[in-house]
DNA sequence: TACCGCTTGTGAACGCTTGCACAAAGTCGG
DNA sequence: CCGACTTTGTGCAAGCGTTCACAAGCGGTA
């Protein structure tokens, strides 16, 4: 990735507090940051139960994880925890969100109405976690102006002024993969420095810009790998009973 | 590793080798997988071009990845390349197939049709990939029997007699988070084996089920953690808008 | 205050993944 | 047939990320 990050940077950094959260956020690892906005969630669901305080174990098993690696986690965004106790979970939080940057608002931009542009367009899950949906772009200038979730879609030529305007910080590619590419490119063009992409292409970005992909066809080949590797065993290891190719299991 | 393999007789490799094939779809790291399934797609496209042979370094250019690694990778499913040539296309292709699985069909129930679900029973990137949807639930009465994308909506209760009658080997969970549980649960009873999860819930599943799941806030989140990285990064090193490495914020 | 039990925070070991570098193995031109 | 050139396949070392195990720290109790 970052060819270039200065490895053993003795660079001084100003001795201003904010340095502090700033050298931390450079080293959480990618994971770990996953991570993070997974707890996150399981806490504000705590928070809405009134729940106050919650141990690493607690917490760590409505996380799914395992509990050295959710204090690991926690562990590199502060020491927030009081030892015999646990966390307390307003603290924990409001410190998480200030660690994945939750505290600014992040105006989203979706480009690609079809389907999915659709679907991502009502969310709701957006807005409500800030991340309001300030634009959305099609090339169909048929769509252009009719409102979609209550957002008028713009032509993808005026991506540029639009995103600019709006500053939007996250663009979303839900575009056919022969036109994602160009998209991206536009976007980046325009400003936007992170990406989430739908479209089954790899996308080619310049060094600063942060891309996520979402990709359904090869997370149902991963699962398809899985049912295949199953089959297979079952084939092998199975001696008598169960059956061969079809369906197995259930102990 | 693969212990005893035939060395250099000029075995060819039978159309079926069971035990050869799964020793080495187990020992196929999962990251391995995920890139597998890009590497399938960019020589699907490849073949289209009507390119027969690709080099390693062509490939992981397209796919985004170092060529070290795609070789490696390809190692993993056997070595079909010839040295001082690169990889066929079309054997290459056959063989990720293979060990993808992709040999098989495998049929996806979708269950929640809102919006997401929706787009998901109208995607035509699954049919096409050898994922064809088979059946469709949800829980509203009045969604029953209406056809989306060709498929009428089952009601929910009608689950494991439907998954079973049609082998649903894939579950997609496209439901609200409170309902998303139970609806795993049910399709776990039903003998699916292999759910992707779109809701932001942690799922508990039985160790023998897999689950992927598909998490449009974390990945928000992720990203909204790089731009907070960024504008604390710019506040503390850019001096007069050039970064650390001297890469302008904005080019 | 002093002790006890519980939970955090983290050093250290382990294992998976990545990337390098190069021998092996093939093609191609003469 | 040979030698130059190209590209694969892989041993090896470095880098991360995960897990273990336990000392340190804190609240509660007498």
């Amino acid at each position: 990735m970052a060819a270039q990050r200065g490895e053993g940077d003795g660079v001084v950094t100003s001795p201003e507090a904010p340095a502090d959260v700033r050298e931390r956020a450079r080293a959480i690892p990618e994971a770990a940051v996953a991570r993070l906005a997974v707890y996150l969630r399981v806490l504000s669901g705590m928070v809405e139960q009134g729940v106050t305080t919650i141990s690493s174990e607690e917490l760590a098993g409505a996380a799914g994880v395992n509990s050295a690696k959710l204090r690991k986690d926690l562990s590199y965004i502060g020491s927030y925890g009081t030892r015999g106790v646990g966390y307390d979970v307003e603290v924990l939080v409001s410190h998480i969100e200030r660690i994945l940057g939750l505290t600014r608002k992040h105006s989203v931009a979706v480009v690609g109405i079809g389907n999915l542009g659709h679907a991502l367009a009502n969310y709701g899950g957006f807005p409500s976690r800030g991340f309001p949906v300030a634009a959305l772009f099609d090339i169909d200038p048929d769509l252009t102006g009719v409102p979609v979730g209550g957002i008028p879609v713009n032509h993808i030529d005026d991506i540029t002024s639009v995103c600019a305007e709006r500053e939007v910080s996250i663009g979303v590619i839900a575009t056919p993969p022969q036109a994602a590419q160009a998209v991206c490119d536009r976007l980046v063009s325009a400003g936007v420095q992170c990406i989430l992409n739908f479209a089954p292409v790899v996308l080619q970005v310049p060094d600063y810009v942060e891309v996520r992909k979402v990709d359904l066809a090869v997370e149902m080949q991963i699962l398809s790998f899985h049912v295949a590797r199953r089959a297979d065993e079952a084939a092998g290891d199975v001696v008598n009973g169960i059956g061969v190719d079809g369906v197995v299991i259930r102990p």
